[in-house]
DNA sequence: AGGATTATGATTTTT
DNA sequence: TCATAATCCT
């Protein structure tokens, strides 16, 4: 197979400049992937040996696809190469170097769950007001203190910070990260932030571990690296230094993380770290129709800081872009799934070749409804992942607590999971007592007559004896013998087994579903040790993999934009594109917020391949209340010669405007522009396409219901002029069909619904 | 200790 | 609205 074969003159050379530092600046579409895979194959077939080479990515997805796509093209060797995301890699390297920062090599990963459980004991203990210490909000600023390195001297000691906080009336913030800190280290455990910040720790204080790394990735690869943290790129930095092989991919343009810590000058300011920098732009887009690309063009040329590039397509210039409007979210909904079933029935197409994306999870619901009423197959991406769910969490924490019983976190989950009359006030006491004697948890349990009074020793002691008896199982078996024998000993499996309730159910299989993938690690060849301690070890970081029984489903697609990252679909629909929305409330008062709002836009758009529909409403409901809604900003950006809008307003004398054929687009005089947002000055000059909300004629006042016949025009107070093609029902409960130009049918029942003869 | 009830408060989330 | 957490009862 000649790999070179079929790449643009871009795309080959950067993957034939395989020396010093390269940037690779890749536009959507413009086939990423298949440039940083072939580039890895070209290493090693001009002779570098795969172990020489690391592959830093974000998600496991990504590191998975792209070892296949390279084995296709070197075969076995592949397996070699050391790629992975960031937290599995140097997770890694951690367990083997723990000793060097005072770790063992067994430490227990806390998830975000474990972590902020954590900060709420620590908060609580410390009796500060929960409402100015919000778990969250304290989690957030540890987290981010440590993506940008500042340790918990730096942190209590720099003046800059502790004005801040002071400022915020949060003066106790660096205390807070000390004890956490503390608590993480007694507990033999690290945060997924502590697997970046403690590598960084290793690579500074110990130049012997530094050089041993430098020497053994001579060439380094980092994927998405426009979504690298300070933590991230530091370490980057300081493995690349010696040989100067550094190879970053990435888009500016779909910088979308800049919330948990990325750090999109990394990308911007990347020529300053390394002044014989190669840069290569990928420009062509091979996904998508050259509408879609110019309006994704248009959008981000609204952003001020970006790499430039000028991402073009060679493909049919397709279909305009469909901006679509509803009166409510549950309106929004059945528009896109009618326009999914006519589209495939039309084109015969697949399910499987459309995507909703939104951009928050609760926007699912409407979108869910709106489709099963159609029986259209769907499939929500994102949630809750496998091993978040409840019972999971459960069983693997008691595999921590049998490989690190000072693990708390997961001691605190189940030491009365099943009950066993160990309840509230004895865990507290046991932390008491801990603290007192400086001892971990775990140790009072050992001994609990030695540190407590009372009945609760029966039962610690239990506790204590049936980990010890999972220490014993595991010493001697492999991970399924273990596994299995915890969740039969722990009662965990009865306990789900006789709950018969639906959720029951699912729990059941779930911890079935487990125990299967256990199994299988167990049954693998290339592994030699097939102890639970091995799974158990990046357990935490695996997240979803997709289903295999799902993959073959034929379902609509449906997700948040940022899951919609790196996919792309023959048909979009970008639903709610309203202010406050999208863009986000949280976003409107920054610009540097705006600007990754505007991002996570270009990123939605550019995941169309044939076809995009953006859809508004103009009332939702928002935690539980009805709000009324504008449509976002972002559509007033597009060039509207790229748009195709499906409703026309009803003719109306009061409705100011004129259709303007040539630009397919409604221009109105200004003073009447209802949605057109004051222009920055830097904003290119787009007229306001948007229909207007039907205003009603003066003097509106509803009919009675008798006054109506087949074929009247008639007026409704919101949806505008239409006319009766057919009623139903007797009085008082008619049922009309009103056809209202633009938004096609509606169902109206007369008495409720405020609609008026036409009249002239 | 444990169930039941009320309060709270809320983007996005590769790890 | 909906899920989780804190608090209240028994």
């Amino acid at each position: 197979m000649n790999y070179l074969e079929g790449l643009n003159p871009q795309q080959r050379a950067a993957v034939e400049n395989t020396i010093g530092p390269v940037m690779i600046v890749a536009g959507a579409g413009s086939g990423k992937t298949r440039v940083i895979t072939y580039r890895v194959a070209h290493l090693i077939r001009t002779g570098t040996d795969p172990f020489n080479i690391l592959v830093l990515t974000f998600t496991n997805k990504a590191a998975k696809e792209m070892r296949e796509r390279i084995t296709k093209v070197v075969g076995a060797e592949a397996k070699n190469i050391w790629m992975g995301t960031f937290h599995s890699v140097f997770a890694k390297i951690l367990r083997v170097e723990a000793d060097k920062i005072g770790y063992p090599s067994n430490f227990t990963i806390y998830d975000t769950d474990d972590s902020k459980s954590l900060i709420r004991a620590i908060l609580k203990e410390m009796q500060l007001d929960d409402k100015l210490y919000n778990a969250n909000f304290v989690y957030n600023r540890i987290s981010s203190a440590k993506n940008n390195l500042i340790s918990v001297s730096e942190y209590i000691n720099n003046d800059q910070i502790q004005a801040e906080d002071a400022s915020n009336k949060r003066p106790m913030l660096g205390q807070i990260y000390e004890t956490y800190t503390k608590r993480c280290f007694k507990a033999g455990a690290m945060d997924f932030d502590d697997l970046l910040f403690k590598t960084n720790v290793l690579l500074k204080n110990h130049p012997d571990v530094l050089n041993k790394y430098q020497q053994k990735f001579r060439y380094l690869m980092v994927d998405e690296y426009q979504d690298t943290n300070f933590s991230q790129y530091t370490i980057v930095k300081k493995l690349a230094a010696a040989y100067q092989n550094i190879c970053v991919v990435g888009d500016d343009a779909q910088s979308i993380y800049a919330f948990r810590g990325a750090n999109i000058q990394n990308i911007l300011n990347f020529e300053r770290d390394y002044p014989d920098l190669k840069v290569y732009k990928l420009e062509q887009n091979y996904r998508s129709t050259q509408n879609i690309v110019e309006v994704a063009n248009s959008i981000i040329a609204n952003n001020k800081n970006q790499l430039e590039k000028n991402v073009f397509s060679d493909n049919e210039p397709g279909d305009r872009i469909k901006v679509q409007r509803a009166f409510t979210d549950n309106e929004e909904g059945k528009l896109v799934a009618e326009a999914i079933v006519q589209e495939r029935s039309l084109k015969g197409l697949l399910f499987h070749d459309f995507a909703i994306l939104y951009r928050t999870n609760a926007q699912s619901r409407a979108m869910e409804e709106a489709l099963r009423k159609l029986n259209v197959p769907y499939k929500i991406y994102g949630g809750l992942s496998f091993y978040q769910r409840k019972e999971i969490k459960d069983l693997i924490a008691y595999f921590r607590l049998t490989f690190n019983p000072s693990d708390e976190e997961a001691l605190k989950r189940v030491i009365n999971y099943p009950k066993r009359g160990i309840g509230d006030t004895s865990v507290d006491r046991i932390v008491v007592a801990a603290d007192q004697h400086d001892k971990t948890m775990w140790e009072v349990i050992c001994h609990p007559h030695m540190y407590l009074e009372g009945r609760v020793a029966a039962p610690l002691k239990d506790f204590a004896t049936l980990i010890q008896s999972f220490q014993a199982e595991a010493k001697k078996n492999d991970a399924y013998e273990t596994a299995l024998y915890i969740a039969q000993h722990t009662g965990i499996l009865k306990e789900l087994y006789n709950d018969d309730s639906i959720e029951g159910r699912a729990r059941y299989e779930n911890i079935q579903e487990l125990l299967n993938g256990i199994k299988e690690f167990a049954e693998r060849e290339d592994i030699e040790d097939k102890g639970l301690a091995v799974f158990m070890q990046d357990v935490a970081l695996l997240t979803n993999d997709d289903n295999e029984k799902d993959k073959n489903r034929d379902t609509v697609s449906l997700m948040t934009i940022h899951s919609a990252k790196g996919l792309e679909f023959k048909n979009v629909f970008v639903v709610g594109l309203e202010e406050n929305l999208f863009p986000s409330q949280l976003s409107l008062s920054s610009r540097t917020d705006l600007e990754e709002e505007r991002r996570l836009f270009y990123v939605a758009i550019t995941r169309a391949e044939k076809k995009l529909t953006l859809t508004y409403a103009t009332s939702r409901y928002r935690w539980g209340t009805l709000t009324t809604c504008e449509p976002s900003r972002f559509i007033n950006e597009i060039n509207p010669r790229y748009l195709e809008l499906d409703m026309k307003p009803a003719k109306s004398s009061l409705l100011e405007g004129n259709f303007d054929d040539e630009r397919r687009t409604w221009t109105s005089s200004p003073q009447r522009e209802v949605f057109s947002k004051p222009k920055s000055a830097t904003a290119p000059k787009t007229t306001s396409i948007l229909p207007k909300a039907h205003i009603p004629t003066p003097g509106f006042a509803p009919d009675q219901p008798s006054a109506f016949q087949t074929g009247m025009e008639v007026e409704h107070e919101k949806f505008g002029f239409g006319k009766i093609i057919n009623l139903e029902g007797s009085l008082p409960d008619v049922k009309a069909t009103v056809f209202f130009p633009g938004l096609g049918n509606k169902q109206l029942l007369l008495k409720f619904a405020k609609l008026m003869i036409k009249k002239d």
